[in-house]
DNA sequence: CGCTTTATTGAGAGATATCAATACTTGTGG
DNA sequence: CCACAAGTATTGATATCTCTCAATAAAGCG
C-alpha cells in the first residue's frame, strides 16, 4: 500500500466532487471543515491490491475516491464469495466495527484511490455533529438493505434473473455518478461475477451470450451496451424506474 | 399489535435478563437509567402479527424481549424471501434507517413481545453515552456480517450444506441464551426454512429426512435433536468450535 | 511473438425444482 | 369426543437448470 499525504487541492472532503455521494452529504461547511481534519490520508491501490484483509484490525473505515473494490468473504474451508462491488463514493470497510477486526478481504480490481476515515475519531466527531451520526446510520442501514436484495437475488432468481438485475444495479450506480447508464466497462472478471451471483463462470458467459442474442445487449470482452433496457428490467422482475432516460456524462 | 404500558418490574433494562444479549451491553448502572427511559413501551405479538411492514415510516428500532419473529424482504413481482429469524436480545428493524421507512416485513412466528426504542430519541441518547453509540455501531456491523454469512451460504452451499449451517447457526444462538442447543423447536415451518435457505421445501424436508437416516439428527415435526454435532459441522463445511459441549438448561 | 490468463462454447452429469399423491397435525363444530 | 376440513409435511417420479469436464478461442503481458 502507498500511502500519500495531501498535498493536493482536491484532496479535502469540501472540495471534493464526490461529495454527493460521499459520507459528507447535507454537512453544512463548518461541518465538513471538521471531516476534511479526519480525511488527512488517502491510499493508492493497484490492481489486486489488498486494502486490508479478514483479520487485520479496525483502524478505519474507507471511502473510494476513483477506482473499484470488491469485498470478499471466505469460510473456513477455503470457498470464499465476491460480497459487493465498491465504486466511487461508497464506503469500505463496515464489517469491522463489530469485532474490532475485518470479516472480509477488500482488493482493487483496477487501479484506485480510497480515503482513510479513522474510525475512533469518527466516532467522537459524530457525536458533536448529530447530521453526520444520522448519515453514517444511514449508510450502515443501506448496507444492510444493498445485502438483502443481494440474498433475494441468490435465494430466488435463477442465473439469467441474476445476472439482469446485478448489469441493472451497475448501470443505475453509474447514472447516480454521472456516468453513462448503458455503455459501460466490466471492472470485473467472468469469475467475479459469477461468485458475486452464486453462479459458475460458464453460466455467466452463456447467459451473456444469450442477451446478446436476444438482443438485450450488445458485449465485446468487458464493454457492455445495455440495449434493451426495459427487456432487461423485465428479465429480471423488477419494474423500470419511469422508462430509463439514459444519462449523458 | 397490543401496545401495552410498561407497570411490571421485569419491563426496565435494568433488570431484564436478556441484559447481556441486548443493547445495554457493558452500561453502567446510571446509563442503563436512562435507557430505561427510552424503552418505555412494549409490544405483544400473536403468531402471524406484524411488527411492522415495509414501507411503514421508522419510528422505533425494536428488542425481542421472548418469541421469535421472521423478517421477509419482497420483490415488486410478488416474489418474497426469509432474511432472517429473530430471538430474544436480537434488534429488529435497522433497514428502515436508510431511507426512513422500514424495508421488510417482520412478523412473529409465535407469541412474542418486543421493546420499542424510539429511534429518534435512541440517536440523541447515543451521542450522550459513546458506549452505546459504540455498542449501536458494533451491532449493525454484526448484522452486516450476519448477511454476509448468509450470502456465501446461498451462493457457495448445496442444500444439505445450507440446513446444516443454518441447524448449526441456530444452536449456537440458543446455546448464547443459556438454552440447550442440542435440542430445541423449531419455531418457523419448512416453507420458512426453505425460503431462508433458497431451496423448496420438498428439499428441505429430504433432507432433514436424510440428516435422520444418517445418525446426525432426530426430528418428530419440529422438534430437532441434533445427535451428531461433529458430523453437522464437517457437513456445514465449518469447523466446530472446541468439541461442542451440550449447555444444559 | 509465444506464454499465461481469461472467456466462450459444447456435451453429459448431477442437484434441485416441479408435479403429484399420500400422510400427518391442528383446529372446528356437531 | 369424534369427524371433517384446512394446513403442513413427507415421499416418489420426472423435468429442468446449472455444474462439471473438456476443447477451443481470444486477450493481456513480458
Amino acid at each position: 500500500m502507498n500511502f500519500t499525504s495531501s498535498e493536493a487541492p482536491s484532496s479535502k472532503c469540501s472540495v471534493c466532487v464526490l461529495g454527493q455521494f460521499c459520507l459528507p452529504v447535507g454537512l453544512n461547511t463548518v461541518d465538513v471543515a471538521k471531516i476534511d481534519t479526519l480525511v488527512k490520508e488517502r491510499v493508492r491501490l493497484q490492481k489486486g491490491e489488498n486494502l486490508y484483509r479478514h483479520g487485520d484490525p479496525l483502524s478505519s473505515v474507507y471511502s473510494v475516491r476513483f477506482g473499484t473494490l470488491k469485498t470478499e468473504y471466505g469460510l473456513e474451508d477455503g470457498r470464499q464469495q465476491v460480497i459487493g462491488f465498491h465504486l466511487p463514493g461508497e464506503i469500505l470497510g463496515l464489517d469491522g466495527i463489530g469485532d474490532g477486526q475485518y470479516q472480509s478481504d477488500a482488493i482493487a480490481l483496477e487501479e484506485s484511490e480510497v480515503c482513510i476515515i479513522r474510525y475512533d475519531a469518527f466516532e467522537d466527531l459524530a457525536r458533536q455533529i448529530p447530521v453526520l451520526q444520522h448519515q453514517f446510520h444511514r449508510i450502515l442501514s443501506r448496507e444492510l438493505t444493498q445485502d438483502q436484495r443481494h440474498l433475494l437475488s441468490l435465494g430466488t432468481m435463477r442465473a439469467e434473473e441474476r445476472l439482469a438485475s446485478f448489469l441493472l444495479n451497475l448501470s443505475q450506480r453509474l447514472a447516480a455518478r454521472g456516468y453513462l447508464n448503458n455503455e459501460f466497462d466490466l471492472r470485473m472478471s467472468r469469475v467475479e461475477i459469477g461468485s458475486y451471483l452464486g453462479i459458475q463462470i460458464e453460466t455467466v458467459s452463456r447467459m451473456l451470450s444469450r442477451f446478446a442474442e436476444s438482443g438485450l445487449i450488445q458485449i465485446k470482452q468487458r464493454h457492455i451496451k445495455l440495449i434493451d433496457m426495459d427487456g432487461l428490467y423485465e428479465l429480471a422482475g423488477i419494474p423500470n424506474p419511469e422508462r430509463t432516460r439514459c444519462i449523458k456524462k
